[in-house]
DNA sequence: TTGTATGCGTTATCAA
DNA sequence: TTGATAACGCATACAA
């Protein structure tokens, strides 16, 4: 069933179906209905890839996510879930690539080939080779994430080093002295995730400008990792009284830790952070945190792709939220007589 | 850039180009060898949408998860996960469609144009209008779960009713006489979710089997809904001692709301069910339960539908997965002294 | 208002 | 062993 096969049936020409279609010259009200009728009855669509072989474009992006070996978080699958709905709105499809490593087959198929319009980018480390890739190609395409250098690509990111830094400050200011920083993995801090990176680079500020002492631990993206994170912390630095984290992934597990330290949230430790709000909302109790929208972020991000394949000379745009941190129940004064590990 | 390019700058027809890469016909190693290094250099590929106008064939499947306005559970990212990584292994891209309704556009998308060779369905219904759908289009697609009319497709899904009966006579073993069985969200199981109806049923048989009471509740998918969950639960059926459950995503609120309720697992409650591995794993104590093998059903997923693809009329075949239940630490023999909610 | 003809980049048939 | 060419289905410039 091809645009021929409506076009004879309707008895017109191919191109009075396909005018048809598109409006882009106008059909007579009678031979339109004739072709809509046609077309209703045996449920014809326009063939994908003659379309897209002609246009010079697919309708299709390509969202790159974290290899499948990984476990997704759910900030991650909001974004997800929030670009696939935005691409639906904007009648794109989405075409999945999880590839972290350099010379992924599914990233490659993904460019080559012109198979996709665009591509969003999740997950993106200080130095991306698949960032290199993109620009060298040439193909349209917008971070979820941003590499050192911010200014040569186009970006959607939180201001993690704002937000950690807030945290550490809010602590400080209930008289906390002895505060942590739960990171991501230390191999994916160490492979140069960003929001690892600027999120201690946050930490680290506010330690100083408020003269006190903090210490820096890296934690797994699962609950057994956070449980561990919390023990080996209260083992190895018994006064420390409060956390900021960006792993909410960890976020149960470090609730189970403090639970069997026998620590009690906020009255013995105070914990904050940033990450998805849903997450802020079904810890107990609710953490103070402030909340990534994960949901704008993959809208937003479609925002800026589209924009980008409408004009790919348009100066890069960059945006860098900065949530404010909600006050739940999970941060109090520092307890008078901290606690010993 | 295109083949004609690489045939000009190698000096040979397009046709001798197009052969050397598919290898359908023989080159002499000389020119193969001249065209190779002309592709390297210009890092040439095919153009996806030729390739498949020409073919008639995409070499993309697509993948229909539910709506982006639930949140998946971890099950589910682990069929998603698994069929993105099979379909790498075959060469296939994936195309993503978030839809549970009956007139979704992303899915009409994904169906008609041609856009893909093949389709895996989740989360299916007993009755379930994009099945029939996709019968009508004559896609080859196969289903993780399946419709009431079991032999009328292809599937993999779990054999909900053997395990959560399996699970409740290894209750009633242990002693205890009133069980309940927690399942999907209300809205899922009226909307004719098969695992929901079918572990009833399971659920139902083992009570009739053994001569016990049970109860039987719906629960929303998240943290909050599971710690309700067991709340009422013990308040309407004080008398409860043991639960099985098939929804993953409550538990942690099932965990809890036990503790919140001051029962002990599996001291004062026993707990077991049909989840994905890391679940069971994670819980405190490691719940005993049957292992949803999600890894394995993805791969499973894409070889019938690699099968199917490759021979449409091939006749349908079926895979019913009843994993073991494997013995962890949350249930024991039933409290002596019941305790009173 | 409508029809004819061309080309998008491939693969595959036919011819050499 | 290789080259010329048709066809896949569509959108559109050009012609009427």
């Amino acid at each position: 069933m091809n645009i021929g096969e409506i076009a004879s049936r309707a008895g017109v020409s191919r191109s009075t179906v396909s005018y048809a279609l598109s409006g882009k010259r106008s059909v007579s009200a009678a031979t339109r209905k004739r072709i809509q009728d046609v077309i209703d009855e045996l449920g014809y669509r326009p063939n994908a890839a003659a379309r897209a072989l002609k246009e010079g474009r697919t309708r299709t992006i390509g969202l790159v996510i974290p290899p499948a070996s990984t476990r997704l978080t759910h900030m991650q699958l909001g974004f997800v879930a929030s670009v696939v709905e935005a691409a639906g709105h904007a009648d794109l499809d989405v075409l999945l690539s999880p590839s972290g490593g350099d010379h992924d087959r599914s990233f490659e198929r993904l460019l080559s080939g012109g198979r996709v319009d665009g591509v969003i980018l999740m997950e993106i480390r200080l130095e991306d080779s698949r960032v290199r890739r993109l620009q060298d190609t040439g193909i349209p395409f917008v971070g979820i994430g941003h590499t050192a250098r911010a200014l040569e690509m186009r970006w959607i990111d939180v201001d993690y080093a704002t937000l950690i830094n807030q945290c550490v400050h809010h602590l400080a200011d209930l008289g906390h002295t002895r505060i942590a920083l739960i990171n991501r993995s230390a191999a994916l801090v160490a492979a140069g995730y960003g929001p690892g990176h600027r999120a201690r680079e946050g930490f680290t500020a506010a330690l100083a400008q408020r003269g006190i002492q903090g210490i820096d631990v890296e934690c797994g993206d699962d609950v057994l990792a956070g449980r561990d994170c919390i023990a080996q912390l209260l083992r190895d630095h018994p006064g420390t009284t409060a956390a900021a984290t960006i792993n909410e992934a960890a976020l149960p597990g470090i609730q189970r830790g403090l639970e069997e330290a026998g620590l009690a949230v906020p009255k013995d430790f105070s914990l904050t952070g940033v990450v998805g709000r849903t997450w802020a909302e079904e810890f107990r109790p609710p953490l103070t945190a402030a909340d990534v929208p994960a949901q704008d972020m993959g809208a937003q991000a479609m925002d800026l792709l589209l924009e980008c394949i409408a004009d790919p000379t348009a100066p890069f745009r960059n945006i860098l939220l900065a949530p404010p941190v909600s006050l739940r129940s999970s941060t109090a004064p520092a307890p008078s007589r901290p606690h010993r590990g």
